[in-house]
RNA sequence: GGCCCCAUCGUCUAGCGGCCUAGGACACCGCCCUUUCAAGGCGGCGGCGCGGGUUCGAAUCCCGUUGGGGCUACCA
């Protein structure tokens, strides 16, 4: 908010009247982080003042609308912990919440503003239209629609139906300024002349979403809309309509209007689905945090104002006001994305975090599948990775980092496999005596832990072979593990076990010629 | 073309006339720690687009300019 609204002000009539906001997204393709970022803010914002958070399906465009979006914005928000108060699979008072389930309501209402007089029939072509553009940018006019069938007489309609054409259903949009109070922005005001009368019912009746939106938000008692900045020039034609309705008796005031800044992705556009990371499924992929991602989607165009970046939901909740957002465009930056989950993920009890790899580390194949039914994993196996929290924790961004760090845990032998570009620079001539004195020493060890395996190795390998301990760990690091990088070797080792730890040393050193 | 929004380090931001020789975070670069990689500690690099006003005083207010972005459908 700006200074030119009052947030205290504000606040305090949020608070004294039932907060109503909404999320509703259109299920066509895959969700958006800017989306996510928009039902966040809404989330946000209803617990804040204790207010009901609507998940509407805006499903009004059967042809590019899909079950499997619709599943995802479900999975997605569900993921995310934003859990709704009405819509989709639990109703609520003003449903239903699918406005393909919707369209009685939408034909009775379009009716309505037709006969008040708020709405007219409109039978230009589509070509006519265009031409009509063409001539107000050539005259450095505003484009947009002229007017044409305003006021048409009973003659020029039959005159126009006989000749076969159609008609859609415009707005009549009055001849007055149109300004609000934007949440984020402050005043915001549009001259008519720029905002022209607009299409609400296509000629095959059904309706737009110029129509069904301001109407579901009349219906459902919306009192505060937080959405993207680019629906802020719709907002102007929405104005009248609301009044319309209030007029018909279907809202009962105009609701609040905020337009939270654009998520921007590399370059300097709008962050597009082109964008590997604007597509949701790429943190469910990665294994990023619902803590994280939460976090740090609040970021983008919102702060605590002090310099507390890391918070968790319900922290959010707590300082989420309304005020505090930003008008500026933020830039997605994934890497400050990654951090912030890092530390939330680091934040995590081991077991909890144990829990959430699991998944991971079955999609990958590393589980045996000899788990007991409705278990990911065998005892064994649970308790190894469980072992393996404390040496990971701190090393790990995301989930799916885990795989790499413990799969060596978790390879039989028949096919476990040392990375070729490791085996080709650290398996050298020079490594073999090194591995073949390592396998010696751990031979007659009795004692199998971290520390005797640690005392031992250096006994034989620093004071006996005289190796930089660099050089040494490093040679049997990528033979017991396979890779150059790993978790802490000798805890390694004591995890991996004396049989299989042998094994690897002496084929590692076999594989030297 | 028209309309609208926006403008502080590379990025996200704090800042709402004096507390600013502009603070934090991420990234980046050093150093320390160290068996790898991380984590951690210490330090560094780096910004108020420009021009006019207003004022004793401007990153903060006003105007202009330049530069970004969005919208401009019988999509949402």
């Amino acid at each position: 908010m700006t200074s030119s609204t009052d947030p205290a002000a504000t606040a305090t009539d949020a608070a004294a009247s039932i907060v109503r906001v909404r999320f509703p997204p259109s299920p066509t393709g895959d969700p958006h982080v800017g989306m996510v970022r928009s039902a966040l803010f809404n989330y946000a914002f209803a617990r804040h003042y204790g207010g009901a958070f609507v998940f509407r399906i805006e499903d009004t465009d059967a042809a590019r609308n899909t079950e499997a979006s619709y599943r995802a914005l479900l999975d997605t928000l569900r993921w995310m912990g934003l859990e709704w108060d009405e819509g989709p699979e639990i109703g609520g008072a003003y449903g239903p919440y699918r406005q393909s389930e919707r369209t009685e309501i939408y034909a009775d209402i379009a009716t309505r503003l037709k006969d008040a007089g708020y709405a007219y029939d409109c039978y230009c072509t589509a070509a006519e239209l265009e031409a009509g553009r063409e001539r107000a940018k050539a005259e450095k006019r505003t484009p947009g629609y002229e007017g044409t069938c305003r006021n048409l007489t009973a003659e020029q309609v039959a005159r126009h139906q006989a000749e076969g054409r159609t008609s859609v259903l415009r707005f009549r949009m009055p001849d007055k300024p149109l300004s609000w109070n934007d949440l984020v922005r402050g005043e915001i005001t549009f001259a008519p002349e720029n905002v022209f009368d607009y299409v609400l019912v296509r000629a095959d009746g059904s309706p737009l979403y110029t129509l069904v939106n301001p109407v579901d938000d009349a219906l459902m008692r919306i009192t505060h809309v937080l959405r993207g900045e680019d629906l802020l020039s719709s907002t102007p034609r929405q104005l009248p309509l609301h009044e319309a309705l209030i007029d018909l008796g279907v809202a009962e005031r105009v609701p609040e209007f905020g337009h939270l800044p654009y998520v921007m992705g590399e370059g300097n556009k709008k962050l597009s689905k082109r964008d590997p990371e604007a597509s949701f499924s790429y943190y469910l992929k990665q294994g990023f945090l619902p803590e994280g991602l939460l976090n740090y989607l609040a970021l983008l165009g919102w702060s605590m104002g002090d310099d507390q970046e890391l918070f968790s939901k319900q922290e959010l909740v707590g300082a989420f006001d309304g005020t505090r957002i930003s008008v500026n465009p933020a830039r997605f930056d994934l890497k400050k994305c990654e951090a912030i989950n890092a530390v939330h993920l680091r934040r995590l009890e081991p077991e909890d975090l144990a829990k959430r790899i699991l998944p991971f580390l079955a999609d990958a194949g590393l589980l045996s599948g000899a788990a007991p039914e409705g278990h990911l994993a065998t005892d064994a196996e649970w308790h190894t990775l469980l072992a393996t929290i404390p040496l990971i924790q701190e090393r790990m961004v995301v989930l799916s980092d885990a795989l790499g760090m413990i799969g060596f845990l978790f390879t039989p032998e028949e096919s476990f496999a040392i990375e070729p570009d490791d085996a080709a620079k650290f398996l050298t001539p020079e490594a073999k005596p090194v591995l073949e004195a390592a396998n010696e020493a751990l031979s007659s060890l009795t004692d199998w832990t971290t520390a005797a395996i640690d005392e031992a190795l250096r006994a034989a390998l620093i004071e006996g072979l005289g190796l930089k301990p660099k050089v040494a760990f490093t040679a049997i690091r990528v033979a017991v593990t396979g890779r150059r990088v790993s978790p802490p070797l000798f805890e390694s080792i004591e995890l991996l076990g004396r049989d299989r730890t042998l094994a690897r040393l002496r084929s590692a050193a076999q594989t030297i010629a």
